[in-house]
DNA sequence: TGACGATACATCGCTGACCAATATATTGCC
DNA sequence: GGCAATATATTGGTCAGCGATGTATCGTCA
């Protein structure tokens, strides 16, 4: 994680996996990429990182995969199940409620204004 | 932590920590009293969070303390330092950026209405 | 009066997410 | 031939958070 606290990113990493397969199946370094462009370079999830994510939503059958060895680097891709697609509205509506929550918790201190788009 | 996912609350626990206090200083089990209120029950940190969390603000001079001794009840008063107050502004920023960029991550998804206020 | 829950603080040890480091192999460019 | 990028995998370590436990006081209710 680069400009970014990397404590806050914790525990949402797996959302922001499920997030990019959303968009249609595609390969673990892929997603890496993808996730660091859709972020404005700001997220560059580490293949520490990334491949244990995904063997997780693999066992728990979240995703499913199959290998492409047609080309000389061999890829293996992922699909969102429809576990997958449900699980992935679960932690979209975690993550809406805890940035409500805390933008209560933070009351007054959650207005001053971000830098501007 | 109750209703909300505990994996998302890591990273931002002592954000919250230092947003109560800028409300004026406070002792520790108020301040757990004062995030469970703001938080809707939401939030309930722990005896073996909390404590850590303010002997930390208190190493790094965060926070300055002063023990009350005067009733029965043993009571260690928290106030922000300068130090703490820049430190609090720093955290909303970092969590403010990371709202938005989750946003530009999740797409479409974070559209998705959450429970109407 | 004695039991119990709330108040109030503290610390030890565990869990689990994350990541750095390391390993392996291919491709394309200079 | 060498080096960076592509592509996946695993091991070992770190650290936030928390469960459990310990201590002590206060108010209430039986």
């Amino acid at each position: 994680m680069d400009g970014l606290n990397p404590e806050l990113m914790r525990g949402s990493l797996e959302l922001m996996v499920l997030s990019v397969l959303s968009d249609g199946s595609k390969y673990g370094y892929l997603i890496q990429q993808r996730l660091k462009d859709a972020s404005d370079e700001l997220v560059d999830l580490k293949a520490g990182t990334l491949y244990p994510i995904l063997h997780k939503l693999e066992t728990r059958k979240m995703v499913r995969c199959r290998w492409d060895d047609s080309t000389g680097r061999r890829r293996k891709w992922y699909e969102l199940t429809a576990a997958g697609k449900k699980q992935l509205k679960v932690r979209v509506d975690e993550w809406q409620a805890y940035v409500e929550c805390l933008h209560r918790v933070l009351g007054p201190l959650a207005d001053s204004r971000p830098v501007p788009a």
